[in-house]
DNA sequence: TATTGTTATACTCTATAACTATA
DNA sequence: TATAGTTATAGAGTATAACAATA
């Protein structure tokens, strides 16, 4: 070790361990703190749709899903896109069906499958409510400035991707 | 409107309402990510407790509350900090116990009171899965390189002090 | 009286698997 | 046979409220 001057050897062992274990450090350390805000951001979202509007995120989504797709969309799409499996969506959709909110409508070509749609009270109820959750959300992420909060969409964007490149679980869009 | 030239008003009405708007979509689209990248981490890490060691993530959070505490910790502390009301605190502790990994010891100062610790088995099986744990979450969030996983530590932070500043929840710590 | 923890209960959300009816 | 959706069921995970023991 005489002659070794400050540099250190770009792969020394014990460096390159260190840093993994500060990388996993980290990364716990990021995922506890994403993991307990987003409960807090969702419970008090779940508290004010029940207290509000008497309603519950499931069902909040499942009407969002819609809105989204005026042409309606069908169980298994619903499915898919709120990452639950089929029989859930049964029985939201009957909820929802029974309050006139949604409604199935029988597919010409497939007499398996319905189109679920939003009734026109559907459409009115949600457009109050989504404005409502629109401004609470923006409440709720009050302390962050447009330029952090670009910045956090697509930092989140670069962790769904390598997710979803792992699970390889995007089937479409 | 003949002599108004290119320069809009700083204080015109509309531009404010627009920025209003773009900002509450940006804070929705933002929920949006942060929220469906949470489930999907979440899921991923529930089902890999599962099935790698039988137990699931209130479990395994209780447990890592407790190893952060070597002294024990009241059942209403764990409450607190698990975000969780009295009744599921008992559940949890009950199957734990049984299984040998968690004691109740009783306070000598409050007889109504319980510290509850980890057993030597039980900081066993827990630093297995921990360190196993640590490990899925660094594979998890392997698209973000150290600089980036530290600029969300802290946005995140920033989210977070806002929301417990409105709830006037952060009583402690 | 107030507090610590327990018990009992019920509800929401979820997955699984067997089922019906079409394709 | 395969697919779309339903039904039935079970199990997490949670909150609420009444309760016992102790402060």
């Amino acid at each position: 070790m005489s002659e070794r001057d400050a540099t250190t050897y770009p792969t020394d062992p014990i460096d390159l361990e260190t840093r993994l274990t500060q990388d996993h450090h980290q990364s716990l350390k990021l995922w506890l703190r994403m993991l307990s805000t987003t409960v807090m951001i969702e419970n008090e979202i779940r508290n004010r749709l029940r207290s509000e509007f008497d309603t519950t995120l499931p069902r909040f989504d499942l009407m969002a899903q819609l809105e989204r797709h005026p042409d309606g969309l069908r169980m298994g799409e619903l499915s898919k896109r709120m990452m639950v499996t089929g029989g859930n969506i049964t029985g939201i959709t009957d909820q929802l069906e029974q309050e006139g909110l949604v409604m199935r409508v029988t597919d010409k070509q497939d007499r398996r499958a319905y189109s679920v749609k939003l009734t026109p009270a559907g459409r009115k109820a949600f457009k109050t409510m989504a404005s409502v959750h629109e401004a609470w959300i923006a409440e709720l992420f009050s302390g962050l400035d447009a330029e952090q909060k670009s910045q956090m969409i697509s930092l989140l964007s670069s962790v769904k991707s390598d997710l979803s490149a792992g699970n390889k679980q995007n089937e479409k869009e």
